[in-house]
DNA sequence: AACGTTACCAACCGCAGAGCA
DNA sequence: TTGCTCTGCGGTTGGTAACGT
């Protein structure tokens, strides 16, 4: 079968943006918001498929974006919610208002997984790495055990503490705001290591409301 | 000063799920 | 109800800078 690709390669730019391609993306939210990222390229006049568009402005252009060294309690916070939600870098990043779920994933492993083994923890069960090995940590955390099979079926536990909560990773994203009539509060009510871990499922940077927002 | 290695960040790829006709 | 399209997510790779020998 083959789904078509989602962009003319043959006629698209890759690798690194230039700082025109980064001005027009912005110019062209600016003026029309997000959405419909497969037409966006050719309305902006870019070359580019809308993956790439959508993966620029969400990862670096956004104008909320805190960028900068991550701070103790953010490192902290990482790893608390990592240990509930396992690889589920959108719904961290959830957490992290101006943090992106590649940057954290970045983050996580470059900085976070090293710094947790020189403390002897394994970073993917959040338990003494001896202890780790054999007793993979229980209820959710199993899933960050879970050798990544891909999101297969392998984080399917971590998946269902935050389904269980009326909402999948999708609904972050879908944010169906609905807060609107919606019966289920996105709201998941996590007390851990004293952290107050309220798993609403809302999206990383609330809606680019208003494009104005940058600046 | 040159070369090799390591660390970090940005971007790409493929898949799954939601929405719609 | 089914199939198709689009979006979003997570994993992986490539490029570059920093550091060490």
């Amino acid at each position: 079968m083959g789904r078509s690709p989602c962009c003319e390669k043959a006629h698209t730019n890759k690798g690194a943006w230039t700082k025109e391609e980064d001005q027009r993306l912005v110019a062209y939210i600016k003026a029309h918001g997000e959405g419909c990222w497969r037409s966006l390229p050719k309305a902006a006049g870019l070359l580019r498929c809308g993956k790439s568009c959508r993966l620029r402005w969400i990862n670096y252009l956004r104008p909320d974006l805190k960028r900068g060294n991550f701070t103790q309690e953010e490192d902290e916070l990482i790893i608390k919610l990592h240990q509930i939600l396992g690889n589920k870098w959108s719904l961290i990043a959830g957490r992290l208002p101006g943090r992106t779920d590649n940057e954290i994933k970045n983050y996580w492993n470059t900085h976070i997984k090293r710094k947790l083994i020189a403390r002897g923890i394994d970073p993917r069960t959040h338990q003494p790495a001896s202890a780790g090995a054999v007793a993979p940590a229980p209820g959710a955390a199993a899933s960050a055990a879970a050798p990544s099979s891909h999101r297969q079926h392998g984080d399917d536990k971590a998946a269902a503490v935050v389904r269980s909560s009326g909402c999948s990773s999708r609904d972050s994203s879908g944010d169906d705001d609905s807060t609107s009539g919606s019966s289920v509060p996105h709201q998941h009510q996590l007390v851990v290591g004293g952290i107050d871990l309220n798993l609403s499922l809302s999206p990383p940077t609330s809606q680019p409301s208003s494009p104005a927002a940058a600046n």
